[in-house]
DNA sequence: GATGAATGAGGATTCATTCAT
DNA sequence: CATGAATGAATCCTCATTCAT
């Protein structure tokens, strides 16, 4: 087997255990039996127990990062609606795709080691920045009620988390209507409340949030 | 000393180190190190390191549960909004007073142990429970707009998460603004729109929230 | 409570506890548990641990030895058969009323520590001397067979500790047919062969016991 | 070295060691030094201190069970008694070459643990059954007189136990004569007493005994 | 490269004994 | 005398890592 094969496989094989039993109750006793190596051929693959739980740490940061997308305000793209809706999409499916990636960066990966910790912090502090930023845009472009951008990206970065939590718990695979669920909710929170509803009939509640999330276009 | 006296010095001092360094990396000699006690006092006070932790743990979900209580709607009650309002107060109150606790909450005690992770799940499981509850009474009220109250109640428990978990992080006091920003979010985003605008001028933004929270009475 | 009762009454206990569960097993919690002493207390009335397992075993060496006569041969005492049925007796009346010593002196006190299991073993070793020297007697006297009276002397205190060690364990008191068969059994194992049978008929069983046990005469 | 090769290797250092000192005041400590080998090494082959002992004991058991063969009564077997001395032999033999597990097995093993007792207990009732079992049939066919067959067999074995403990602390070697002792000593406890003189000269002592251990024949 | 036996530092827990009140 | 909280040495066991084959 080639090296890299082999190396995927144990990092498959260790991916699983982490996540259901997170790092500390883990040994490298449990993931060499699961990957049928032998205990000195784990160190030839891996330093040592910790950098193979970084790899797969870093592996699903990375990948997550590169799920959520800066909000971009060019002509040419979709509507900003439309991109937080692709960010989130695209977040919802690692999220299903990778459950074992997700609890670890979600659960196991806290509390651990100064340096693991202040990364995974970093991780989820330039997230919040992102949503920062996209906020503090809306508001120049008239789109977000003014408030405390900080505050409320911190909000919504949490209400994803855990619908994420939720979600890689749960056999759950309706991930687009919690998508447009989570849009709502947080798009109401944020938009200037006059972009909400124009001349709307009483008894006429589901149509409001197409137009809400049209109405940048 | 006090029998209580003296465990409540001891439960203190762990309180700070697996705040800081997590169950795992906590060792009984830190804890009697810093609480100046022999090993053998450790263990006439807990049956073993598991048992303090847990006792801290339970203290905290215990105040924190009290903390969050049930929104009524008899004519003596403050409006809903006010019993949100509070509610958010006291948690806020409990993460600045108790950010060691809250730490533990937050972050050291998931992926430790079947049975504590289950009891930490089953507490913000109830949380979550208590408010779609009320989500869905404000449906029935006409005052919460159609949506699955699940998944939104997951992202407003998770949008207190996360700035609980920045605040206990942080050094900041202005828990009062704090508590008004996620008030806002949370209640615009599930609030029915026409509760929100009325015969509003285009540049008033600041006086709109305050109508918003109180329309309830 | 006067001071040589309480220490009694400590002693009761610990026998009992040193019976059932052996000294290694026994902690002074369970002694002072039992006894309703305090920590200190137990220790105002013995040394150590080890102390008071030395005072029970030793009072029962001692009442055990007193007990175990040796055997006279002059005219106005009773037949040496005799002698030696008031021994055996007098052995399992012992038993039979201390149990819990018993238990101690045959299990739980060997292996224990160089010393006791000196002071035992020479305990054994002088029961053991004084039957050599009354089966050398009885070779002297042409009562007891040629034989090595070393081995046989170790044949028959064997036998009556492991007649001792089923009594102590199980709720039987016919003591006194017991103390019977013991004896019938190694009379005639040492007794010279021509004593046993004597112009006797075929079938006359039971009879022969009684004439050998006063054979002597 | 090979696997069996090195746990054999532990087990002998162990045995040694337990013999001398009893299980409670070996150390794995002691145990690890004498064997060179590290600590984790030790648990590489026992789970723990308890096991090690257990799979010397068992060994103990297991071996002495298999010398002491059930008496046959075929025409192509031995005489009875002929079977009792090869028992005996065996038994004897096996204390001469495992000092120390004879040493375990009469007295570290006893007050140790619930289940541990137990099995040793039980032990020597399967002896005592076994010579039980052997005098009734004796009875049955009239060479061994009427008799408590229960007690007796106690006495038996009990003897048995005491010489064996004598051997096993001294340094003789003389076996086959104390076979012989033992023999003699409890064959003329149990035999029908006609079995024992016939037409005997008054001088002649040594001569009975064989005529006695062949009758049978 | 692969193996797995060996290592030993590290950590939890027990319990006999002391001593201030 | 009596108490029982405090002590800390002793001991078992785990597990990440190394290294000779």
């Amino acid at each position: 087997m080639d090296r890299e094969e082999r190396r995927a496989q144990v990092l498959r094989h260790a991916k699983r255990i982490f996540a259901r039993k997170g790092y500390h109750r883990t040994n490298v006793a449990d993931i060499i039996l699961r990957a049928r190596i032998a205990r000195g051929t784990f160190y030839l693959y891996f330093r040592n127990k910790r950098e193979i739980f970084e790899v797969l740490l870093d592996q699903a940061l990375r990948d997550l990062s590169e799920r959520i997308r800066r909000i971009r305000m060019a002509a040419d793209e979709p509507s900003p609606v439309d991109q937080l809706r692709a960010n989130l999409g695209r977040v919802l499916e690692f999220v299903m795709m990778e459950r074992e990636l997700t609890d670890i960066v979600l659960n196991h990966a806290v509390g651990f080691d100064r340096e693991i910790d202040a990364r995974i912090l970093e991780f989820y502090e330039q997230i919040a920045q992102k949503i920062q930023r996209s906020l503090d845009l809306g508001v120049q472009m008239g789109l977000v009620r003014q408030c405390d951008t900080h505050t409320v990206a911190c909000c919504i970065l949490g209400g994803v988390k855990e619908v994420v939590g939720q979600l890689s718990r749960r056999r759950r695979h309706d991930t687009d209507a919690i998508v447009e669920e989570i849009l709502n909710f947080g798009l109401r929170g944020v938009a200037r409340p006059e972009l909400l509803v124009e001349h709307q009939p009483a008894g006429e509640v589901t149509g409001e949030g197409e137009r809400l999330f049209h109405a940048a276009h």
